[in-house]
DNA sequence: TCAATGATTTTG
DNA sequence: AAAATCATTGAT
């Protein structure tokens, strides 16, 4: 609880947070069990303009998590079958999330969510008063690397080769 | 290389 | 009301 991340860390924009999440450590109770997770691969989401960002079509149910104030969980379901885990960012009323891709270990935005067991049921929580799920401070980063969003070639030229993809490799965690 | 699979969005 | 879309994964 102590080390449990506090609103002013989300509440930034989001591509200030999504790089600053790697090496975060994401703590998941199971059954009573307290798992431990670095995040290792994220994605930034930002605003209405950004034509990969799901709140660009507008403010609907599926997208309304994402308008909320930052540390709030935005979750949605991909090809009928896998659960997206999404942090949500900035100021409320500014749709801006970052989707986590990967975690040391476990390598997949689908994967992850089937491992720890996230799905529609934390759609809307907070990561700053859930019981069961929040953020702690991990290991530090000396470096990251940054790519392209992946799988978001309806979104234009422009913004699906935006380098908005942030990631660094398992073995720089351990070491850092 | 492509099928699985279903909520959400659009009318393709 | 019907069809298309889709921030993926794992098996052919």
């Amino acid at each position: 609880m102590i080390n449990r991340l506090q609103l002013d860390f989300y509440t930034r924009d989001v591509l200030e947070l999504a790089p600053d999440l790697l090496g975060k450590k994401l703590v998941r109770i199971i059954n009573g069990e307290k798992n431990d997770y670095y995040i290792t691969e994220v994605e930034a989401y930002r605003g209405t303009e950004d034509l990969a960002c799901h709140a660009s079509k507008g403010r609907t149910k599926r997208t309304e998590a994402m308008f909320m104030e930052g540390g709030h969980i935005y979750m949605y379901l991909i090809y009928g079958m896998y659960w997206m885990f999404n942090i949500v960012a900035g100021k409320s009323g500014i749709p801006q999330a970052v989707l986590i891709r990967s975690l040391m270990g476990i390598e997949g935005p689908g994967k992850l969510s089937r491992e720890l067991e996230l799905d529609k049921s934390f759609y809307g929580e907070s990561l700053l008063t859930s019981e069961r799920i929040w953020l702690e401070k991990g290991k530090k980063i000396i470096y990251f690397n940054s790519g392209q969003r992946v799988a978001v070639d309806y979104a234009g030229d422009y913004w699906k080769n935006i380098k908005w993809r942030f990631y660094i490799s398992d073995d720089q965690i351990q070491a850092g």
